[in-house]
DNA sequence: TAGGCCATCTGGTCCT
DNA sequence: AGGACCAGATGGCCTA
């Protein structure tokens, strides 16, 4: 039996007599595992030479093995247990933390760590008052992160990045969403390429190509707008009326897709994400490309040197 | 195939 | 004595 089938077992109820005829396989191939294979300070006396034991010294020695390994079998399962319970906690933070996916969770350890970002960031927030610029949220929420990571969570915070490595080495930014009525040529043709786009691939939006970074004012939540001056060449297509309401985080941030996005099929490249799938809204499915690497660089270099 | 991630087992330590 | 917690070891699964 393997360790899976072993949790999947406890998964649907083992009791512990189950357990106990399944003691750890990997000892293996019906050889006891070196603990129920140890004596016990009793037995070892007896290890100096040959002795004659009485049936009652030995079926007495025998329970304690017993109660040995009962005791053991026990202390798996309750590990078991409390790692479970971890593992449901873990979950938990998952959940609250600004990048959510049933399909693809966020290991355990970026999930601590995009959890203790996200906490800076709400901290530093609370402190100052003021809502950080996207480019600077997401720098702080992927600060330490793994480059897959960072890319997943700037996908969960709809960012397009393509002009971000619009020029590789470039200065100019762009964070707007490519939607399909902009550039419906190349949503068209996103699939086709999605291992092929070179750095210098299409923009979108009116930040495309040069300019100073923008906001994304798709990021509206409840609370308001994330930008106290939403840029004016902001395209209508963003605006509140036409936002679809998913695009919100816990009244603070608008970060989230309500409908777990699967990035499993585009890893690093293209990605589509559907807000407010076939809603009456009239968006469509629009992308956000993250360029893997150069994405990651870049937002990682302001805390490189830290 | 290597590396990352994970679940589990295990023994040690500390605490009640 | 027994439970909680921890860290090391091990093996399975998945992906690049």
């Amino acid at each position: 039996m393997t360790c899976n089938q072993s949790s999947g077992a406890f998964r649907t109820g083992w009791s512990i007599n189950h357990l106990a005829k399944s003691v750890k396989p990997e000892h293996g191939d019906g050889e006891d595992p070196p603990e129920y294979r140890r004596t016990d300070g009793e037995d070892a006396g007896e290890v100096g030479g040959p002795r004659k034991r009485g049936s009652r010294k030995k079926s007495g020695s025998q329970s304690r093995l017993d109660r040995v390994r009962l005791r053991r079998i026990e202390a798996n399962a309750r590990e078991r247990n409390r790692m479970h319970g971890l593992n449901t906690a873990l979950d938990s933070l998952r959940k609250v933390v600004p990048c959510y996916s049933k399909t693809q969770k966020l290991s355990k350890i970026e999930t601590l760590r995009l959890a203790k970002n996200y906490i800076c960031v709400l901290g530093e927030i609370l402190g100052t008052g003021k809502r950080p610029d996207l480019l600077t949220f997401v720098q702080a929420l992927c600060k330490g992160l793994s480059q897959p990571t960072t890319n997943l969570v700037a996908g969960c915070l709809q960012l397009n990045a393509r002009g971000f490595a619009s020029e590789p080495g470039g200065e100019s930014f762009s964070l707007y969403p490519a939607f399909p009525h902009q550039h419906q040529h190349q949503h068209q043709h996103q699939h086709q390429h999605q291992h092929q786009q070179a750095p210098g691939a299409a923009g979108c939006g009116p930040a495309d190509g040069a300019g100073p970074l923008r906001p994304l004012r798709a990021l509206c939540g409840p609370c308001g707008p994330l930008y106290d001056t939403p840029s004016p060449d902001c395209p209508s297509p963003l605006d509140a009326a036409t936002l679809s309401p998913p695009l919100s985080f816990n009244g603070i941030f608008a970060l989230k897709n309500e409908e777990p996005v699967d990035y499993r099929s585009c890893h690093y490249g293209l990605r589509y994400c559907s807000i407010n799938q076939g809603s009456s809204t009239g968006l469509e499915p629009y992308d956000v490309q993250l360029r893997g690497q150069f994405y990651h660089e870049e937002v990682n270099k302001p805390f490189q040197n830290q």
